[in-house]
DNA sequence: CATGAATGAGCATTCATTCAT
DNA sequence: TATGAATGAATGCTCATTCAT
């Protein structure tokens, strides 16, 4: 009646698959991974594999969803102690120029999320999209929006659009980013948080 | 001895199967997509096929080239009557927003070109993106440079840094544009071009 | 955790798929026979031949090999219990006159091995050739010489000349009697083995 | 009524498609040669080969029977000034010595012919080797007849036995020697040669 | 639970042959 | 006659998924 092996190391077999499942979906892409490559990465059998997963598409998709768990825990953590707008959105910034996310790791979290997006986009999956795209929207537009109230923003600010723009230029730069090397990276992201953050204080003309 | 058929035949041919392959692979992607595919939807057998190019990844890749051509095409196009640098930035970003561009090929060919980028850039195949990516890159320079040696751009502006930032953020708002229905497409490029613009006269700060 | 299959399961397998491909190999020869022919022959699904052998070329090459080391053995077989070399040459011949010579299977081996020499010949593969030659070769020279050394065979004996036109005699006489209906196999042998074990005594008088 | 273009100009044009076969059928096999092969070599157009030719398996048994008929020509030319019968197989020998004998195309043709054999003898051509087999056997038999009339070969001989075992060696030499770079042919053949004259002139003793 | 052998539909590519010009 | 573009059946191989042990 009680389950032969506990829920925790169940968890944890998932975990390792997951993790291996981002190396390799990673630096090969989903369609280019086979499961001998993630069996390989993983020291889990196939069977196995199976047994926690029902497909090569529901690892790929749990590894998204932990992936932007994970990201967004990690935004969250650094506003706890910050409580004006506008430093919050600078400190969104400079998280994305940390050393941490400068690591091919997180890199190729990217890649994957952006290759799923691209390749799922011609199907009927877009609902899901929506659903992920919605939390990182409303964690900006929130923000945005006690800005507004409390004057540290423009008030003619549509906070919907600036959050959208938000996203649309950090995937845009992680995007070239993750693709060309020559990308100054740095100094971009450094470039557009002046940018964004003086047109927050400017707020849309039109 | 007959002197078989005409270039311009055979051009027309490859065209007619790279305008099949903008369809098939824009609305499965690369890899989803098959030869049998690329046959039924272009009406010339896979023989014919094989006769103009050698494999799939070829067509493929000369459908990506004659769309970026036809882009820089469309782009230089519209700057020919246009004299002030702002406003030849202002062009692109109505360009962006014009009929034209938000028609299904458009979002397809967008997302052929970012599938690419993020499969391949797992490879040794940087070099073309590199390559694809100065073109634009140096487009926007050279305007940038043009202004600020007339003034009507911050003379503290990184034209560079700048031009790279304008390219994430056109990409990065195709890349949710073409994925996200609900995204506003329309005004939120409105309101990047009244941002970007603002900045590039006032210029870089750091 | 459990140890999946034994070792000898393996081998077992693929002796299957070797005798099958045997078969098919040697009545249709390499080009003309598919991995379907192999699949319906053998009983074994397409996907489980791949699993042991990487390719059509491979379980072809794996195939000769054993056929190469099945004769060698046969033939050591022969002569341990006979001392005299002239002795062992004629026992060679009454071999190739043996009943199990005179097989299908046997001669479907001989074939294999020809056509193999054959297409091969134009690649880069002479190599393997010498090698399995040289096999073939050193068994008879050693013979020889040791049959020099005791004055069985004559002073004069170009021992490796007399092992090359051997093995020429013997692979032409198979090739014949693989090919022609018509070539009475048994008395050719016969005649040559007179032919050539007079030779032996006699010696070289070039 | 009169044909188009003479008799002689088809000749000619079959002629040229067959050297070319020659060339690239000998050096990568029936299999390996493609129709493009041929018309590459040949410099003539895919339409024209099978304007003379309905398959490619006929461009190759045209091939096969011109060099069979040309092999035949020079042997009995050979055989025009030679009385003797012992004379005449030494002459037979030699030629297979002789410079013409050692040069690539040759020994492609040689190559051809096997090829031909082995594979085809798994259908129900074999009609067809048996009638070229005829021929050669046929020449040789007829000599060793005369040289046991005249008494210059042994009265015991089975002339037929022999004759046979003259085709097995020589083709099994000329077998080693296409395929084995090693294989000191010009030693072999004249080794061969003295051993057979030898047991001519001694007979069968079975 | 774990293993990896087995399955077979699916795919890119080849190539002998045909045929419009 | 000559040309080479077009055809499509055939083929070797892959890989997600299943299942006996």
């Amino acid at each position: 009646m009680t389950p032969k092996v506990s829920e925790e190391y169940k968890e944890e077999k998932k975990k390792e698959i997951i993790q291996a499942a981002a190396t390799v979906f990673g630096s090969n892409g989903f369609y280019s991974t086979t499961m001998d490559d993630l069996v390989k990465a993983s020291g889990i059998s196939k069977g196995a594999i199976y047994h926690y997963f029902k497909s090569k598409e529901e690892v790929y998709e749990h590894m998204l969803q932990q992936q932007v768990e994970q990201t967004i825990q990690v935004l969250t953590d650094k506003f706890s102690h910050v409580h004006s707008s506008i430093e919050k959105i600078a400190v969104l910034f400079d998280l994305y120029t940390s050393n941490e996310w400068l690591k091919e790791p997180k890199l190729n979290s990217v890649r994957n999320q952006l290759e799923h997006w691209i390749a799922g986009s011609r199907e009927e999956e877009r609902a899901k999209f929506e659903r992920h795209s919605k939390i990182f929207h409303d964690l900006i537009n929130s923000i945005l929006e006690e800005g507004r109230d409390s004057g540290e923003v423009s008030r003619k600010l549509n906070t919907s659009h600036a959050a959208k723009l938000f996203w649309s230029m950090i995937d845009g730069m992680l995007l070239h980013a993750s693709v060309l090397p020559s990308f100054s990276y740095l100094q971009i992201v450094k470039t557009a948080k002046e940018m964004y953050i003086s047109f927050l204080q400017k707020g849309n003309l039109g």
